[in-house]
DNA sequence: ACTAAGCGGAATCTCGTCGTCCACTTGGGA
DNA sequence: TCCCAAGTGGACGACGAGATTCCGCTTAGT
């Protein structure tokens, strides 16, 4: 591959996560093509269709999402702090992994490729994990679980593009006030 | 009018209803009609077009949002319990509301005909005076809004197409983990 | 200097919907 | 009962948005 190909394949993998992060994804390939400084038919030169780009966008979120979360959990000696520092990050705003999240939603456009199917899987273990800790240490309501976690994460960073503008600019104001609500001792008793 | 053509009406109306908290603002116009049991040049017969027929949906869904709400605040002495009993109202599951919150999100859409707009905001600000009481009686964190509270009902009863299956199915979960969260004292001190 | 790899982006193709149209029913007044 | 204007359904044509293709022009690299 020449240099400046070899190049401009960096570009278009950057602009389409940036793109797909503030779009959402289904942003339209002309967007991308745009944002990478290139035209579509380069696009179509490294990837068979837009499938295959989204899902190279995919390959590399879930890696960068692995890393956040092992980091988190280092930094942090109790579950629960764990599980706050890689909520807020995930969602920060201003950061292009907005739909970073993206990596966890298409169990069905992604996991099914064997490749990610595997990290994923090894990836969602590690922050259930990190949830039955939390919960064995007292600072996390037993009665809410990873899946809730994650259908969040998606529901506050995937298509930003339908979120109330407020919302998408901070999503993570939103999911932190959730995860207030997952606290030990937060929950109504039931009859409130 | 004849009487089966005011019939339709009618079925045309609460089908629309029911389409749109199924599948969104943006349901076709077919899928309605078919619901209906009708074909779409009926609907268009009644209607000049969608937008029409989305108005007089979320005109219907205004008026009954409004009444909950009161009714809600009638039935709880303290601000937070009807808060808690409009929003659970509101994301029942199984019921046609899921997008009565339809009614909120469109401030473009709707609420920019003068007739919706004086309704929609009286409503709103009924809401807010709600908080403010919640506020003052020491049951709601501070820092949060009607507005938070508006937006995170569009989030999770609008567009229930694209939310996580689960949480489609059941939005009020976490609408009420979402409460939970902003009941006094849950805030989390920054720093943690 | 030469040429195959690359490139841009206009043109084309696909889809999903909207909204129209008209031949065919039917309610309900005479 | 008869009649016909009101009412109906659903095929059909126009569209808009976006994906994908194509090809003449450019350029890295020898």
């Amino acid at each position: 591959m020449r240099a400046d190909a070899r190049r401009n394949l960096t570009k278009i993998v950057e602009a389409a996560a940036e793109v797909v992060a503030e779009r959402g994804v289904n942003a339209p390939m002309e967007a991308i093509a745009k944002r990478a400084g290139v035209g579509v038919g380069t696009l179509y030169r490294r990837f068979p269709d837009r499938e295959a780009l989204i899902a190279a966008v995919g390959h590399h979120y879930i890696h960068t999402m692995a890393e956040a979360l092992d980091a988190a959990a280092l930094r942090s000696a109790d579950a629960w702090g764990a599980i706050w520092e890689f909520i807020s990050w995930a969602a920060a705003p201003g950061r292009t992994a907005l739909s970073t999240a993206l990596a966890v939603l298409p169990a069905e456009a992604i996991a099914e490729r064997p490749e990610f199917a595997g990290v994923r899987a090894g990836w969602v273990e590690r922050f259930a994990e990190l949830v039955r800790r939390a919960q064995a240490e007292g600072s996390m309501r037993p009665d809410v679980g990873v899946e809730d976690l994650i259908h969040l994460l998606n529901v506050f960073t995937c298509h930003p593009e339908q979120l109330p503008a407020p919302v998408a600019a901070d999503p993570g104001r939103y999911l932190r006030l959730m995860l207030d609500g997952m606290k030990a001792g937060a929950a109504t008793p039931s009859g409130a």
